[in-house]
DNA sequence: CAATAAAATGAATTATAGTTCATATTAACG
DNA sequence: CGTTAATATGAACTATAATTCATTTTATTG
């Protein structure tokens, strides 16, 4: 008997692993899902190809790992945002709510439009509506309690919910999407005004 | 002197060119842009692979091309709704384009998602950019026409705009997504319903 | 029919990535 | 230090499609 993993080595392992999914969503930060391949990854992680494959089963396996990793985190932004700790009303929550989603989505850029709409093979399609889904539920949720509160009119929350999604992707993704040049700035105080007031409204149809 | 080109052999020229992509539309009605193969294409029409590169240049060239003959008659369909020959109001207006935007989506299915979210190759994507902006300046156009009428509450019509588009994407594409059995069928007219009513609360923002 | 130009063919080539695996390297333990 | 097991390596292999091009077929005219 010679050699058995130790703590050591163990610790080295979750390390290296950390090491290339970090790697591989700096990829995907710059140049979109399409410039993360195996070859790019293992280059800029300093490892060989091969060693991909001891860390990944395959590369739909690494993607979707990827995907987790990168929109976990602001899932659970919006989350926070939604149902806080403090006792505020449905629309000051929902307000919160869409502000967060819109400055993540644009301080992270060509991420959140990797994320949120970048074309990404379909092996990996289904994990991104996964992610999407995830935000539908929490504005679901919320509208839920709205309408229980009185604050919004009755509806299908969860239709209103994919909408407030689709809307904000789109009015957000469209100035973020291909390479836009960082220096086509908007307004982003207009654009998350505009939209907290499109999606209130909408919610709350006192119109008819 | 003994052989040149004549009316015939140009209505030929015209008709192989028009088979190829109806053929090319049928094969992404069906599959998706995934499944728009040359060799697929030349199987389903009838000819050799070397054939299609006489008519299109490349590969992006022709589904560039698909991409307009699919998307153009559902760009019109929804600009007919929009601005109709008799008079109406606004509102009206605005709840028949979005009607008709979603009742072709959902009875297109699988072309309606290719072309509105399905993952295409990025040399494509920028066709489904212009693609996507011809609705967003269909319901901008309409807005603001609403808006001089006091119809809606002023607003930035840009936004609120991609924002219906977006909003209608996310809750259509939703249950056509995938290779969405078509039997799991929803109730088409309550979310066509729901999404009149979402967008025109919207846009009118009697809510504060 | 002969001559010729256009059009079609499809096997071969190219390009791009993902995946494998025989070999080399490294770490642990006696 | 020597043995052994785990890890890493990266060139070779595989798979998938796009693209090309020498050859064949077809259409037109004198």
């Amino acid at each position: 008997m010679a050699y058995r993993p130790t703590e050591k080595t163990e610790a080295r392992k979750r390390a290296q692993r950390k090491l290339l999914l970090d790697t591989a969503i700096k990829l995907v930060a710059r140049g979109g899902f399409q410039s993360l391949t195996i070859a790019a990854l293992a280059e800029h992680a300093n490892v060989a190809t091969g060693t991909v494959y001891k860390y990944f089963e395959n590369k739909a396996d690494l993607c979707t790992e990827v995907f987790r990793l990168g929109s976990g985190r602001e899932v659970d932004h919006v989350q926070w945002a939604a149902f806080p700790e403090q006792t505020l009303s449905c629309t000051e929550r929902l307000s919160k709510a869409i502000t967060r989603f819109a400055e993540r989505a644009i301080a992270g850029h060509r991420l959140a439009y990797a994320l949120i709409a970048e074309p990404v093979d379909p092996l990996v399609e289904a994990e991104r509506l996964t992610y999407r889904h995830a935000y539908t539920a929490i504005f679901k949720t919320l509208i839920d309690e709205g309408i229980e509160a009185k604050e919004f009119a009755a509806q299908d929350s969860n239709i209103s919910g994919a909408a407030i999604v689709g809307a904000l992707a789109e009015t957000l993704v469209g100035p973020l999407a291909h390479g836009a040049p960082a220096t086509a700035q908007f307004d982003k105080t207009h654009l998350i005004e505009s939209m907290v007031d499109f999606c209130l409204s909408a919610v709350k149809r006192a119109a008819r």
